[in-house]
DNA sequence: CGTCTCATGTAAGGAGTTACATGATTTA
DNA sequence: TAAATCATGTAACTCCTTACATGAGACG
């Protein structure tokens, strides 16, 4: 059900297309929230259908068309619900932790590739949330731009901080998910000396 | 798919039925990977039709019957070739980071509760998980217990380690969590006066 | 003229949720 | 004997993944 929320939250910025929105998932917002075309384009039909995107056929070249959705006052609605209400926690689930839980099944060389993998992925993951924050902070973020263009003046620092906020709680479980898989290299190393 | 080695994991101790195996996903092995019976079951019986599986009809009661599921050689072959292969990570997708991301369309209130809700949840995770391993320390664990009863003595400390690692993992993560929630309450104090 | 990007889909299947359904056994 | 626990399912639905499919426009 996030997709929708996510689809709203960038439509709320400007009207697009779905493969506009498509990009945007796998880039920028795309290091939060991914989502791949195939589910992006029906949903798109689906919240029209319930009013809360209105489509707009516009040409594109001399024969193409593309379609244009844009938010409706219900769609905002809707997203505004969305943001005030508590959302249920999923039950715990977590495929890294459970193998972790069974190490000693594994091979050394093996325990220990998967976890410097783990360093590898959060440490790409890393990288790319720390450089959203630097677009944050230098205003170089081009989807926030437009964002604050339709805010007024007094809201910016509100509208940058979540943002920013967002990101940082990113880092922070990568890093801690890095050194925890520290750890377990320094552990599988005691325990196979 | 990660169902059916949490599955072969807690079958690698003991035989067990369906009902066993559903009591423990509500309980200890369920504060690290949860699964409803409705998904237990008739993933059972598929494991038991691809052979890693070996299901017995034992009487319970006078009328009664379960059924009792061992590991066979080859559940115990694809255990361990799960333990050494390398695992595919997810694309980003965080409902909860996504909307902290928009906080700025919340009412304050509405912000300051869920940001409260997430230190409770992860509060409560703290706990269980922080349970989990005094009772690893203790001794005291019932399916470690039974798990290091099938393992030669040497092995001991290398099997507890592993689950300690991962549960220190998991409290890590709810540690981090709630910090971040707070600076969310102090951000929403600090941009609300 | 070929390749990349733009644009939009369908189809099959896996994984998980929620709800519904049934009956035996044990225990207070 | 009523309630809790043990035991095992089905059915409908949502969400997501992977693969397949097609065609127009832009650029070099």
């Amino acid at each position: 059900m996030s997709l929708r929320y996510a689809l709203l939250a960038l439509l709320n910025v400007e009207p697009m297309t779905g493969y506009d929105l498509y990009k945007q998932f796998e880039s920028s917002v795309g290091y939060v929230w991914h989502a791949p075309d195939s589910q992006i384009y029906p949903e798109l039909r689906r919240m029209e259908r319930d009013g809360l995107l209105q489509g707009e056929e516009v040409p594109w070249g001399t024969k193409g068309r593309k379609r244009q959705y844009h938010v409706t006052d219900a769609g905002r609605e809707a997203f505004r619900t969305w943001v005030n209400t508590q959302l249920d926690y999923p039950r715990e689930r977590d495929p890294i932790h459970l193998k972790a839980a069974y190490l000693e099944w594994a091979e050394p060389e093996a325990a220990r590739q998967q976890l410097q993998a783990h360093i590898e992925h959060y440490g790409a993951r890393l990288l790319q949330w720390q450089q959203k924050i630097e677009e944050i902070d230098g205003g170089t973020s081009d989807m926030l731009n437009r964002r604050l263009a339709t805010v007024p003046d007094v809201d910016h620092q509100r509208v940058a901080a979540f943002k920013r906020f967002t990101y940082e709680g990113l880092t922070a479980r990568a890093e801690q998910e890095i050194a925890w898989a520290r750890r377990g290299l320094a552990l599988v190393d005691s325990l196979y000396p």
